[in-house]
Formats: C-alpha cells, structure tokens, sequence
RNA sequence: GCGCCCGUAGCUCAGUUGGAUAGAGCAACGGCCUUCUAAGCCGUCGGUCGCAGGUUCGAAUCCUGCCGGGUGCGCCA
C-alpha cells in the first residue's frame, strides 16, 4: 500500500519535471510517513517541503501542483495539504478491506518475499565454551535468531553459525584441572561449569606448577596431543550440552550442526598468515606478525596493527576471524555475512572487515556488517554483576522466570490443569525474558533488572499472548475455526478501523527488522497490535453483536490479529498459547 | 590522549533516512467484571529531550564545544 503511494507519488513529481515546474536533474527521495496524528490521514508526506527549495517555489503552491500531477488511481480516496506543506492522504476504504482480505488468505500474511533472495550467513550466539552462558550471552542468542527468522521468512537462504570459543589459553588451564580429577570425581565437577572454571581458576593463580602445566597443555592441545585433545573433547561436549539446553529452552534455532567452532580454523590459520605475507601486508613488529591499516590511526597518526601472529608464534581471534570470513564466502557461499556480537568489538570487525577486502580474502560486493549490542548493566548503572560479583547464569534467570509465571498463575487460582499449568508458565516465563530484551534498542545499553524482566503487564510478552488468547477463547466459544470465515470485512466503529490500519502495516514492519536488524520494531508494532485489539475487544462484542454480517466481520479481524500475533511472534522466537 | 556508543517523565524504555501538539509501560491516583479470559479496558498526573551555541521554513534527531556515563585502543577472545 505504501508502496504503491509512493510510486503515485513519483509518477507525480515526474509529470511536473515534464512540464518544467520543477528541475530536471532533480531525483527526490519519496518520504512518507504515517503521522502520529490521525487527523492527518493515513499517510503523509513532506515532498513539497523538501522540494519548495530547489524548486525555487511556495512549498504549498508545489503542494497544490503535486496533488494536481498525482495520476488517476483507486488507491487514495483523500488527499489535501495541510500546514506548511505536507500532503495528508486518506487511503480508500476499499483498498483496506482488501488488503484485509488478502492477509487473511494469505499463509504469509500479506508480506513480500525480498525482490531478490540472498544467501546470508548470520554468526550469532557464539559463547565461550570454558563458562557457562550467563545474562551476558542472552541478546546475541536471541537477537541473532530473530534476525535469522527474519531473513529466512522473506526468502533468504540463511545459513546460522555459532562460532563457539573452544580454542583460547584459558583451556589448558581447565584440562590441567581435570587431569588432577579422576573418574566419577570429574563428572560430578563438570556438572557445574561455573564452580569447575572457578576452581581451576583458584589453583591456576596460587600455584606456580599448576599454572605452568596449564601452559604447557596449551601447547599440547594445539599441536594435536590425543590424550589432550581426548580431555577437551569431554570437556567441549559437556558445555556444549549446556548451550543446547539453553537454546532449546528458548526457543533459539541453533543445533549442534550451527556449531563451527574456532578450533576448526585451526589448520588455515598459517595459511591465513601465509597469504597476508605473500601479499605484502604482514610486518613483523617487536617479534609479532602484523598488518598496519591506514584506515586506522591512533594517537600520533599512526596505523593500528591487526596482529595476527604473536611474537610466541600462536596465532589471534584476528586469525581465527579472516579464516572465518574466507570459509563463510568460499564454502558457505554468503552474500552477506552478518555479525551479531556484543558492541565493543566493533574496532575489531572493521579492521578485519577491510583488512579481508583488503587481502582479496573477502569479494568486493561481498556484504559484512557487525550488528553490535550494548553492554548489559545493572541498577547501579555499571556493567551487570549478581551480588557475589559474578554474573548470572542464564539457565538460573530462566528458572527464576518460570517460577515466576507458576507463582502467579496459581495465585490466579486458574482453571487449568497442573500440567497446563506448567505448560503455560514454561511459555510466559521465557517469553518474558526474551521479549524484555528484544523490544529494546539494540544499540543501546541495558539495565538489567529482574523486576522489569519478569513483569507480566504492559509492554511485555504476556501482553501479546494475553490478546492471542482471547481470540482463541472467543473462536473456541464460538466452536468455528479462525479459517476459511465466509462474508465482508466492514469497518464501522473506530476501534475496527484502527485495528485494521494497524494490521495491513505488518508487511512494512517486518521489512525494516530484516533491513536495519531490529527486532524490536516488530515487538513494538506487535504491541500496537495487541493494544488496538484489546480496544476492539472490550468495545466490539463479537458472538453477541447483533447483526450476522457485523459479527462474520469481527469473526474476522480478530482471526487476522490472531494469525498476524502468531507469525509475529514466531518471528521473535516466542511460542503461541491458546489459553492462559 | 584518540576512537566508537549513549544522555528523553520518579523508574525502564520507544521516537526507522530532520516534520505537524515528544510517546509507551511501570509507579501514583480515579473509574470499569450478572455479556467473548480484569495478565485487560477507559481516564488523570508527570518532560527546559544533559548544557550552550549553530544549520534549517522546521531539530530529541544534523554540526561544534562543554558536562556526565559506557566501551575500545599490540601480542585474551
């Protein structure tokens, strides 16, 4: 719809470049909004504000000759100036029941496939496998997967990667601590990662020997040593398991097959160097191998180095990450490699960025972006930590969710049954948690703050599935199904009106979470969503309404919601329930 | 020191390439359950958009400076 005005629009500023009322080389960006306002129409534009200038004209009277050059169409059914300039269009009723109509029968709900399908290898989640996954690890997880859905429901091919960190120095120090454990003794320690990194931690800094062992194990695991490659297996596919519980958990399409570990780069990391010295790029500086980009000064204006090689011989996540783009364009086949890792690492992806276009590792038209993420912080403001100075583990803050959730439904004195009940407070406790962190910036820090996280009203996933399953409840009662309803959508009342206008936008929506990598346009328009229809529900009665034609076409909107709620949410990761 | 991000209501946050009167949720206060689930709906209260300049018909948004916070800058990942 959108879409279609927009091309009116430009159909209408290339009839006056015809005729001379506006310069020639002029090629305007189309903006058009949806005015918070609705006295000001449906949609709304400020071309003739933007083009008063170069045009050298009164921005109304261009107002007045855009409107006059706007082609015939069935698509608007008002459209005036207002204000300074804008033009305020009103979109027929006709063209929003059918466009109603359409989303209904549509199993994509009335959303565009991408013009053009890419392939797109989207790394994300990616924990260091030596800890346990804490809060910390929460929003690439979940951001990354909404994003992967994302792309994949509009066409694209994605190919998910969990680049797990199972190769740096600190490993030698947890295979020296296992080998001081035996048997039944080290399952047990295993079972807990946290208390298991502490300990060797704990022995790593009191004693000298230990510490030295830890080094040496380095070595050996690198060098392909089996006992030691036997030993971090065991320890890899422990902490493995754990991320797969968490995924599994919530709801993050990841499996062991994602996995691509940085220890399998291993055998390319020379060649990494190889190629870069081959190039003329490597420079070997106070006994390390480095590439200098000029892109990158620092104080005094010199080049930052990308080290790739340390002066020891070992090789850098620098190393590990040009492997990584090379077998992502090579083998995987991307057009676009997207990175969803914490922001602080942003100077890190654009060197390796440029030094991969730079080295002929990258294709020029391959597409890389880093999607940062703010630092999660606590209260105070300062980076996150639990009372005991360490962080929380994610698999706690899940627990506590879902406690959470139980605690109130049975408060609530429900009518479910105990297993639904459990049921019910697995989806509303993960759902919470996760929708807490998607609905905000991506950008931008967060206060972590268990109160706001596992809060049940407002702006929050309960919310949403509140308003799904009101719908449910209403084509249960009713004992039709929320498929294939006969008879005319018919906008009467205001809060159907605006239920509709808020529905026919969720094409819009979706295609800018795909294009900017922002989930929480979507969790903000799906709570527009749920408002608008919790308006309409408590003003419209649906089974009651007197009229048959009336009561088919509530029948309807509300099946709409329900199915827009839905495949909304599957796009965030966030399972459905029919009662609650 | 240099780079990047940020500063919006008491709290947590939206505000998508500059647009019309800056919006939600929570908290506080007041209404609404004999009619489709009150995890809801309707309403009230609450803001010098960190500060000061500048650009523009128009600035929370762009530019400059300052203040405050986060984060990153050679051999961890």
């Amino acid at each position: 719809m959108k879409e279609q005005l927009e091309q009116l629009l430009a159909a209408a500023v290339a009839t006056l470049k015809e005729q001379g009322t506006l310069p020639a080389d002029l090629s305007p960006r189309i903006q058009l909004d949806r005015p918070r306002d609705k006295s000001h129409g449906d949609f709304a534009t400020n071309l003739a504000l933007m083009l008063a200038k170069p045009a050298g004209m009164n921005p109304r009277a261009l107002a007045e000759a855009l409107l006059a050059a706007l082609p015939e169409n069935d698509l608007i059914a008002d459209a005036n100036l207002a204000g300074p300039g804008f033009i305020n269009f009103v979109v027929s009723q006709d063209q929003l029941i059918q466009q109603l109509q359409q989303a209904y029968q549509d199993p994509r709900v009335g959303v565009q496939p991408a013009a053009q399908a890419k392939r797109i290898v989207i790394d994300y989640s990616s924990p260091n496998l030596a800890k346990e996954m804490h809060v910390g690890h929460l929003r690439s997880a979940i951001i990354g997967d909404a994003v992967a859905r994302t792309e994949e429901f509009l066409g694209h091919t994605v190919v998910r990667q969990n680049h797990v960190g199972d190769w740096g120095t600190q490993f030698g120090m947890l295979l020296a601590h296992m080998e001081e454990l035996e048997g039944a003794e080290l399952a047990m320690e295993l079972s807990n990662l946290e208390t298991f990194y502490k300990a060797a931690k704990q022995r790593f800094d009191e004693s000298p020997e230990f510490a030295d062992r830890a080094r040496e194990l380095v070595v050996a695991l690198q060098s392909g040593d089996e006992k030691c490659r036997g030993l971090w297996q065991q320890f890899i596919d422990v902490s493995l398991s754990h991320c797969q519980e968490v995924y599994d958990r919530l709801g993050v399409q990841l499996t062991r097959a994602d996995v691509m570990a940085e220890s399998a780069y291993n055998d390319d990391l020379a060649n990494v160097v190889e190629d870069l010295r081959e190039q003329g790029l490597l420079v070997e500086d106070q006994g390390a191998q480095c590439v200098f980009l000029e892109e990158f000064k620092n104080k005094e204006g010199e080049s930052l180095p990308v080290i790739v090689q340390k002066s020891g011989g070992g090789y850098l996540y620098a190393t590990t990450d040009l492997a990584a783009v090379r077998y992502r364009q090579n083998v995987l086949k991307g057009d676009h490699l997207m990175y969803f890792v914490d922001q602080r690492q942003g100077l890190h992806f654009q060197q390796i960025f440029t030094l991969a276009k730079k080295a002929g590792f990258a294709r020029e038209d391959l597409e890389m972006d880093h999607y940062g993420f703010g630092t999660v912080m606590g209260k105070d403001g300062r980076p996150y930590k639990s009372r005991d100075g360490g962080v929380t583990k994610l698999a706690d803050l899940l627990d506590q969710a879902e406690a959470r959730a139980l605690a109130l439904l049975q408060e609530k004195n429900s009518e479910l049954s105990t297993a639904e009940q459990a049921q019910v407070a697995k989806v509303v406790g993960i759902s919470s948690v996760k929708y807490a962190d998607l609905s905000k910036n991506r950008t931008s820090d967060y206060i972590f703050d268990w109160d706001t996280m596992l809060s049940f009203e407002g702006n929050t996933a309960p919310y949403l599935l509140y308003a799904y399953t009101r719908v449910m409840s209403v084509f249960a009662k009713a004992g039709v199904e929320p498929t294939g309803l006969s008879g005319e959508f018919m906008l009467q009342d205001e809060r159907e009106q605006a239920l509709a206008n808020t529905l026919v936008r969720f094409n819009e929506v979706v295609h800018s979470v795909a294009n900017k990598a922002m989930p929480h346009f979507l969790c903000g328009y799906l709570f527009d969503l749920a408002g608008a229809f919790s308006s309409f529900y408590e003003a419209c009665p649906i089974l009651q309404a007197e009229d048959p034609a009336v009561k088919q076409s509530r029948l309807k909107l509300a099946a709409l919601t329900a199915k827009t709620l839905e495949q909304g949410l599957e796009l965030l990761g966030i399972e459905t329930l029919d009662r609650m």
